[in-house]
DNA sequence: GCCAACGTTGGC
DNA sequence: GCCAACGTTGGC
């Protein structure tokens, strides 16, 4: 089981929107190394949802429901999507400020790599913000 | 709205 | 294959 982050910006895809969906396929990732980490997902592995941009917290917990397969919003081999359903609100989102605050948490790819969309976290890196969120 | 960080592109 | 220019992301 591997533990991921990944960012949406409000007013793209929110939270709320993507709990009415139940279920979404994660497109518009056009960075290399944020799509190897999308087909490093296996089905079941959790997922944080971030915020970014506007609010610029975590608020919510994702699994991963089908693995990577073609975008299929481009004809571009290059680029994959996963699907994702939510599991979990957080009753506390988890700030970026709160995050960067952390001794566990400052080294993750979210302070260090402010850009990357998809990223990797430790599973003790995961269950911190968990804790900080309940 | 600005700017830093950083990935990508293209000229050489 | 290097590196400057450029574009994009995202925090502030």
């Amino acid at each position: 089981m591997n533990y991921w982050l990944v960012k949406s910006e409000p007013f793209k895809y929110s939270w709320e929107k993507f709990n009415q969906d139940k279920r979404t396929f994660w497109d518009g990732v056009r960075n290399y190394q944020a799509r190897n980490n999308l087909r490093e997902m296996k089905e079941g592995d959790l997922v944080l949802f971030y915020h970014s941009n506007e609010g610029k917290e975590v608020v919510g917990i994702a699994k991963v429901v089908k693995e990577a397969y073609q975008d299929p919003t481009t004809d571009d081999t290059n680029w994959v999507v996963v699907d994702l359903s939510p599991v979990e609100t957080l009753k506390k989102p988890v700030t970026l400020e709160t995050i960067k605050a952390d001794e566990r948490l400052k080294d993750i790819s979210l302070v260090r790599q402010g850009r990357l969309s998809v990223m990797g976290l430790k599973a003790a890196e995961f269950d911190r913000i968990i804790e900080l969120g309940s």
